[in-house]
DNA sequence: TTGCATATCCAAAGCGCTTTGGTAAACTCG
DNA sequence: CGAGTTTACCAAAGCGCTTTGGATATGCAA
């Protein structure tokens, strides 16, 4: 059943027929209904490819897959990724994933060349100056999730990350803290950067100069939660607070503390950037843990309204947000036993 | 640059050209390597929406993919997802993604009729007979990931999840234990009955009635590993082998252990099947956990070559496959302590 | 009545590719 | 040498939609 059919059996041109389903206002209200009945009932569906070329456009977005064996699957990036299909799909919107074996901007350049997409969803993860001028040349809308410092404008949407981290770290301050290690992210993300600035930027406002021997980078997993923790915790002078770059750390940092006898708490105090990750619940903990809170998959959500808008000729500036993290006090959090 | 405007460039027609750079034999070889050339250097990339409509087919599959709040992500689909990715953009196709809300059957005629994909994935998470009814009526080849009992033949890729747990509850069997516990997957998922019939098989012929505290069902959580173990060790007659559904729940079984002041590999045995997952490394847990291994990335590999193959003609019967898995015996597992 | 908006509808021209059904020239071979 | 093959190319007809540029009919003011 195409347009040309539906058509005939209606006794209509298919220039009508057209402009009734899509909601043009030069057509009878009745015959509108007319045609919107006949649709129906036949089960007409335009079909997509034969529109696409039409119009030009796709109503498809482009996300890059990291799929190599060597990166690490991420459930960040999943949730991530549910939050934007399933907002595309509101916006009626598809998303189509192109792996990434090696070279990210490999990958971007066969998306783009083809027309299949009309706009792509870049992760920060890979973002560089030279990528953005790759981009820029490729002429296609795009969006980061992260930022990078640039004196090209592009369109993104990154959440405060050196804030969430500033608050963090004040927050530990306050409650008498002086030694206060950052276990964070990978450290040629930029999200990890700015979140160690965060971090020293605190300390340093309190006249504390951070110690190295306190900041430690690696993927977010589990394990290395625990083998950080382990770490810092046997220093000389361990920490009294640890800030964790994911829940998932802050679970393997549990772990570490309790295997050394130490009381979470209360013996140790422990926080964490909390993604609202499906399967991790910062607030079951033993105890419950205190985080800074900024759902990822949100992220995921508002990055698809902002691709549509993109793709519907929103300027760039209108496209570039940064959103403050909430701040979630539980009893994983306390003064320090000695203080 | 289209077409028109290459073939005008080369003073060739469009037809000459078209079938010059896709390979046919009616081009001499000189023309064709002139016509290759100038598309190289005039950067011509066909434009993929207008071969769709020509063709008839786009070269993307389609995947459905459960965004729901209240469905897990689950690592499991994400490694799944990468493969399938991965080996698609290998065969030159793209992979579209489709979230599921609630009804999968709505997900799935959406993405049939629009047309925009040539073939579509199925989670055997959402089959069945139903589903399975709908599909064929869709007209559009799909593959699914997983099987369900039905009298209607359909292409499929499932490992044998019978033959895991029957290998590994052989394997308890053989090692001496008599008390074995079962702590599997959901309950309505055709996998996880598939290892419950397995696991009941293997004690029916050893003479051992399959208890039902001794089996437990739930995702495939940490957490779950955890409160399963505790719950059957907690029993009047604990088991003395646990054989956990997957590598993250055998890291809670092993944290349950570890309270309970129980060895694992000498007070208790545990086994699992390892889907390969790129955060879970069970020989380097401590003891390295024997396990039924399968690697569900190369499932999702597998699946994007029978997606091709269903996509160019092959029939359904050659798109059935079920993979065995592999025992891969480490040190958590022994003879009963009090054997 | 005439002139001019306004409301409805339509024929036909694309969008950029593939594919059918040729043609003309060059080659084969009895 | 002429009939049949083979080789290399091409014009034009789609694929199924949107959109441009009218056409026709109706309503209303002058």
């Amino acid at each position: 059943m195409n347009l040309k059919a539906l058509s005939e059996h209606l006794g209509l041109s298919q220039t009508t027929v057209s402009r009734a389903l899509n909601g043009y206002s030069d057509v009878a209200q009745e015959t509108r209904e007319r045609v919107a009945r006949a649709a129906q009932e036949l089960g007409y569906r335009p079909n997509a490819n034969a529109k696409r070329l039409a119009t030009g456009r796709s109503s498809i977005i482009g996300v890059s897959f990291p799929t190599g064996r060597n990166m690490l699957v991420d459930p960040h990036f999943i949730d991530f990724l549910a939050g934007l299909s399933h907002q595309a799909s509101e916006l009626d919107h598809d998303i189509l994933i192109s792996a990434i074996k090696n070279d990210p901007g490999e990958a971007y350049k066969r998306m783009a060349n083809k027309g299949t997409v009309d706009a792509m969803v870049l992760l920060g993860l890979y973002l560089n100056n030279e990528i953005l001028e790759l981009m820029h040349s490729l002429k296609l809308p795009f969006i980061v999730h992260g930022r990078i410092p640039s004196d090209a404008s592009y369109a993104y949407m990154d959440i405060d990350n050196h804030g969430a981290l500033y608050q963090a770290t004040k927050l530990m301050l306050q409650l008498g803290h002086k030694r206060i290690a950052n276990l964070d992210g990978p450290v040629n993300q930029s999200f990890s950067r700015d979140r160690a600035k965060g971090w020293s930027d605190a300390l340093g406002e309190a006249g504390i100069k951070p110690c190295v021997e306190y900041l430690c980078h690696g993927n977010m997993t589990d394990e290395n939660g625990y083998l950080f923790a382990k770490q810092v915790l046997a220093l000389e002078e361990p920490p009294t607070a640890l800030i964790c770059s994911s829940v998932i750390m802050a679970a393997g940092a549990y772990r570490a503390c309790a295997e050394l006898g130490l009381k979470v708490g209360e013996d140790v105090s422990i926080m964490a950037h909390d993604d609202d990750l499906p399967m991790y619940f910062p607030e079951k903990m033993d105890p419950p843990l205190t985080v800074t809170r900024s759902p990822i998959r949100a992220a995921g959500v508002e990055i698809a309204k902002m691709a549509v808008d993109l793709i519907n000729g929103a300027p760039i500036e209108s496209c570039q947000k940064v959103w403050p993290v909430d701040l979630i006090f539980r009893s994983s959090t306390a003064p320090p036993k000695s203080a």
